[in-house]
DNA sequence: GTTCACACGGTAACCGGTTACAAGGCCGCA
DNA sequence: TGCGGCCTTGTAACCGGTTACCGTGTGAAC
C-alpha cells in the first residue's frame, strides 16, 4: 500500500507538500497539486485513517456500546444512530458488552483510541460501575438509562409513564383483574414499567397488590407465563407483558390452551415492535421510536463534540405513545398519557 | 489522559519497560512490572488502540459494509458477524452504502488504516466497479455476492435453487398459475430468485412465460402487486414473492380484496424473516439462516488473516429449507431440493 | 581478580500521517 | 539595483505506542 512519502516522491514534492495538496490547504500552486494528485491517482494513495486520526486527535468514529445485538430493537438504535452520523461523516465502532460486566469494561477500554465519543446503553448495570469504567473526558451519552448520579447526558424512553398510561387504558376498557408480565428484575426499564403499572393499579385502580408473573423479555418467558396463568387459575381480564415479545408468546400460551384474545383476557404489550400491527388480532402497545432513540442520542454527542457541555439536565425523554389494537378489541378509551404524574 | 510515557516516569522506567510490562513481554523482573502496574492503576492508564495499531500493523478491526441498516435482515447478520469476531476479539466497524455508489467507494476509503479485512455486501453493484474500489491488499469477504471475476471468497445463498424449490412445491401441491413478484431489478439476489422461478415453471410446469410483476421488495409494493393482481383480473392459484416482506403486503392487499389465503390464492415468500411463523395464516416461506451467512463469512476472512489464501473457490453457498406453513395449506409436497439443476 | 554469559532495562527509530517553523524564490517598489 | 514582504515549499518534530538493538550489572567459572 502507498504511503504519503511514495505519493511525495513520485509527485517530486516533500511529504508536507503532499498533504497539503491531498487536504486542499490553499497554499499549494495549481501544478503542485495537479501533480500531487497525478501521483495519488497512479499509486492509488488512500490515506491511512488510523495514522490520520493520531495526529488530528479525532478519529471521526463513535463507539456504540450495546448489552446484544439481537432482534429489531437494537437494529433500529444503530440505524437511527447511523443516520445522524452519516450526515456528519461519522462512522460507527459496535461494541457489545454480550451481558457481561466483565465485557463491559473490555468494551470501553477497547474504545480508548478508536473513537471521539461514546453512545452506551447499560440497562443492568449500576452506575458506580459504570463510573468506574467511563473515562470521564470522553465525550458519552447513555441511552435509556438515566445515570443520576453521573451527571452524563442521557436519552431515555418514559417507561413508567407509558406503562402508566397503558394501565390506565385498560382499566378505562373495563379490565378489573390486571396480570402483569415483568421483565429481568435488574433491567431498569422492565423496572420502571413494573412500577408505572403498580402505581397505576393502586392510584386508578384502587388494588393494593397487583398480580406479577415473572419474565425475562423473552417469547418464550411469555408463553410460560400464559401456562402459569392458566394452570394457576389466576383470576385474569387483561394481562400487561413488559415488552413485545413477550405479549407474542403470550397469546400463543394463551391460544393453545383454549384462551381467546381479547373476548376471554385483553392483552397489551411494550415497544411496538414491527411484528405487532401483523398479529392477529393485532397487538395493542406502547410505540416507542427506537430509531429517535438513536439519533437523539447521536445529536446529542454530536453537539458535545462540537464544544458544547451537556450534563444531565440536557437528557431527553421519550414519550411513548398508546396504539390500541385489536388484542384489546379496540375500544380501548385513549387516556391521556400526560395525565399520569411523572415518576 | 495518561500516556505510556506518564506511566513509565511515574514508575520511575523507560518507555520500553513500561510497555513491556503492560503487554507482559517476560524480560522485566517482578519488581519492575509491580511497580508499572502501580503507576497504571494510580493514572489510570489505558493503552490508545490507535497508536498501537499504527506499528503493530493490525487493528483488531474488521470492516462490514452493508447497503441499508433496515430490518432484520441486516441486523441478523451483524449479529452472526459479531458473534464470530467478538470470540477472537475482534471489533466491528460498520459502514453503510446508502444505496450510492459514491457512497460505496467512500465507504470502503474510509476503512484503509482502521480494519485488518472488510465484510462487504453489495448487492447491486457492478463487479468491475466494485474491483475498482477494493484493495487488494486488504482481505475481503463478499456477502451474498459471487464475484465471479475478481476471484474473491464469498458467502451466498443459493437463491436460484431455493426459488425452484419453492416454485416446484408449489406445482407439486397444485398449483398452475403461479405468479411471481419480482424484487429490484438491479439486485443479484432478486434476479436468481426470478430465474429460478422462470425455470422451474418452464422445466415442471411447462409454462414458458409466467406472469412476473415488479416489486422492490418493500412490503408496500406487496401490496401493490395484490392490487394489480385484482384489479387485472390476472388468473392466478399462487403467488410467489421474492421475499417475505412482500409477501406480508401482499396477503394484507389481498385480504382487503376479499380474496382469502391460502383457499383462493396460495403466497410464500422467501428468507423466513422472523414474522412469518407469526403471521396467520403462517407463512409459507424458504428459511435462510441470515445469521449464518454472517457468521460463515466473518470466519473466512479470520482464515485469511491468518495466513490461509482464500479465494473463489472457497465460497460457501447456503442452501435454504423449505418451511411449508399455513398460507400454502400446509401440504406442500416437500420436493427435495436437491433434485433442481443448479444455475 | 578477571572474563564471560545472560538477563534486564534504556535509547531511539519507526508506524503514516500533520503541521510549526524556517528557508527560499519571486515580486514590487524605491 | 537593492530591499522587504509574501507566497510556496521543505525540514523536522510530533501524535502514542512498539521493538530492534545496545549497554550495563550481576553471578558464575576460571
Amino acid at each position: 500500500m502507498a504511503t504519503l512519502r511514495d505519493v511525495a516522491r513520485e509527485a517530486g514534492v516533500s511529504v508536507a507538500t503532499a498533504s497539503r495538496a491531498i487536504n486542499g490547504l490553499g497554499n499549494v500552486t495549481a501544478p503542485t497539486r495537479a501533480a500531487v494528485m497525478a501521483a495519488v491517482k497512479k499509486l492509488n494513495f488512500v490515506p491511512h485513517s488510523g495514522a490520520r486520526s493520531l495526529t488530528r486527535r479525532k478519529t471521526d468514529t463513535v463507539g456504540v456500546i450495546l448489552p446484544d445485538l439481537f432482534g429489531e430493537f437494537f437494529s433500529e438504535i444503530i440505524r437511527g444512530i447511523d443516520l445522524v452520523a452519516h450526515e456528519s461523516g461519522m462512522h460507527l465502532l459496535l461494541g457489545n458488552m454480550h451481558g457481561s460486566t466483565h465485557e463491559t469494561a473490555a468494551a470501553i477500554a477497547a474504545m480508548r483510541g478508536r473513537v471521539d465519543g461514546l453512545l452506551v446503553m447499560p440497562p443492568d448495570l449500576k452506575p458506580e460501575l459504570l463510573a468506574d469504567y467511563l473515562d470521564p473526558a470522553l465525550p458519552t451519552v447513555l441511552l435509556n438509562y438515566d445515570a443520576g448520579p453521573l451527571d452524563l447526558p442521557f436519552v431515555a424512553v418514559d417507561n413508567y409513564q407509558g406503562a402508566y398510561a397503558m394501565t390506565a387504558a385498560l382499566i378505562a376498557r373495563g379490565a378489573r383483574q390486571i396480570v402483569h408480565i415483568a421483565g429481568p428484575k435488574h433491567n431498569r426499564d422492565a423496572r420502571d414499567r413494573q412500577r408505572g403499572f403498580v402505581d397505576a393499579m393502586s392510584k386508578i385502580g384502587g388494588v393494593r397488590n397487583p398480580a406479577i408473573l415473572p419474565g425475562d423479555f423473552s417469547e418464550e418467558s411469555g408463553a410460560q407465563a400464559a401456562r402459569l396463568l392458566v394452570q394457576g387459575q389466576l383470576p385474569a381480564d387483561a394481562v400487561f407483558a413488559a415488552n413485545d415479545q413477550m405479549a407474542v408468546g403470550l397469546i400463543a400460551g394463551l391460544a393453545e390452551a383454549g384462551k381467546s384474545v381479547p373476548k376471554d383476557v385483553m392483552v397489551a404489550g411494550f415497544d411496538d415492535i414491527p411484528l405487532a400491527r401483523h398479529l392477529n388480532p393485532s397487538l395493542s402497545t406502547m410505540q416507542v421510536h427506537i430509531d429517535r432513540l438513536g439519533s437523539t442520542a447521536m445529536m446529542m454527542l454530536l453537539r458535545i463534540l462540537r464544544g458544547e457541555t451537556l450534563g444531565a439536565a440536557s437528557a431527553t425523554i421519550l414519550t411513548p405513545e398508546l396504539i390500541a389494537r385489536g388484542t384489546t378489541a379496540g375500544a380501548i378509551h385513549q387516556e391521556s398519557a400526560t395525565a399520569a404524574p411523572r415518576a
